[in-house]
DNA sequence: GTGTCAACGATATTCGAAATTATTCTAGCA
DNA sequence: TGCTAGAATAATTTCGAATATCGTTGACAC
């Protein structure tokens, strides 16, 4: 593979070998940050230029990220970034908090100390990294966002269920989405990492009960600041 | 639209008017029904002379049906029909023992007449198709799986969360598919009309927790047949 | 016999143009 | 003025060829 002005994505990309996967990457990532609007169409061109490629790869990076409900589709019309709506919002985190519940409550059935220890691990590096990459007003630190992510799967990772930790996994990512859309304007007004300490503290101490009502306590607090950020609901069309 | 030899795909469907819609439709049928086999190789020339359209369309139905999970894919090694193994096929079971829970307490939480009349009706019409197209042997009764499908989504529809139906249809898809890769074996073992009429009872009597344990009796069984009806498990590599 | 390496064949991937379809705009008519 | 028909425009979708990559086979050296 040769470093020219031909092939950029591939170039400036360590893991995907394949255009498809790059570009799938980075518009994934744009999509969740924000930086793509929801509602926003997708059009053909306009991606190849911004990602410099061919039709076939923006597509199949299109296709895939319709899958998982971040872009939305339809026959003869092209993509779109996926809608948000308060009905929408409100139908994710219910499903988050029976789909997490779940997990947790298998998670804590079978307790092993090494899953413990990853769990103490993970809090303790997300406890040391700043929420906002500066320190007055809020910017996006993606190494936080990493360790947070890590964090809470830590705690589901022993639930021994590929496909429930596959499920997670989209549904926090749809909801990163939608915290993204609505962090500017509500930081910092949440004190998270009081709740996460809550949350291990119950896991650790084998309180199944307590540490599902920290978990369902902790989602729906995320709801209610995303509410009321401001963040004008609906836009665009929902994918279901 | 004009109906040749060059488009049989497009021509012989009513539904998408796109061939990327048509080959995907046609490609997931062909491996929910077991025709393509569990990790089979999905090779670029052969679908394409298979379904009679080009390279883009093929590509297209590959990754929507790799986000279902029902194929592989594999940068640079391309796509193959996802595999099948006794964990896995746990895994599913599991999981949708979980999500179907969630979605009948909920269903069951707000009844409605036109809900409860809507499952009857349904139940009525499973009641009157034969399981098998054939009276003797087993023969795939499309009717049959249709109303079945619509019996249980029946039950859930009511559950009010837009996310968790479409979770437990994409469940179903592939719980569909190893039904199918073992039922020519164990048919007719099984009385189903019996089970889901329990089941239904369950439900139109109000009794949650009785509701519950029908149906997670009746997705065990389904399990323990499968298990049991000598498919050989496992066969290629699993998708996640 | 064993291991490494290079060339080959097969396959996946990508491109740019062509075909098809939706959308917009305009002209003509009621 | 409002509305329909039809062309012009713009977009998606599809194709077939060109490119890049992987796995294998065979030769060669050790």
């Amino acid at each position: 593979m040769v470093a020219d002005k031909q092939n950029p994505v591939r170039d400036s990309r360590a893991g995907g070998p394949t255009a498809a996967t790059a570009v799938y990457d980075q518009l994934r990532n744009d999509i969740i940050v924000g930086e793509l609007t929801p509602g926003h169409k997708l059009g053909t061109d306009e991606l190849r230029s911004r990602y410099q490629v061919g039709v076939s790869p923006v597509r199949e990076a299109l296709n895939r990220l319709s899958a998982e409900k971040l872009v939305c589709f339809e026959d003869q019309k092209g993509f779109h970034v996926a809608g948000i709506g308060e009905e929408d919002l409100t139908d994710l985190i219910r499903v988050r908090c029976w789909a997490e519940e779940t997990a947790i409550r298998a998670a804590m059935d079978n307790p092993t100390s090494e899953w413990e220890e990853a769990i103490l691990i993970a809090f303790h590096r997300l406890s040391r990294t700043p929420r906002s990459a500066d320190a007055k007003s809020y910017l996006f630190n993606p190494e936080w966002e990493a360790l947070h992510h890590g964090f809470h799967m830590a705690i589901l990772n022993n639930c021994g269920s590929p496909r429930l930790l596959t499920y997670c996994n989209l549904l926090a990512d749809q909801a990163l989405r939608y915290r993204h859309l609505a962090v500017d304007i509500s930081y910092p007004a949440r004190a998270e990492g009081d709740e996460h300490k809550e949350l291990m503290d119950k896991v650790l101490a084998g309180d199944v009960e307590a540490a599902v009502a920290a978990h369902h306590a902790h989602l729906r607090k995320t709801l209610e600041i995303i509410l009321g950020s401001g963040l004008s609901l609906p836009i665009g069309k929902i994918a279901i």
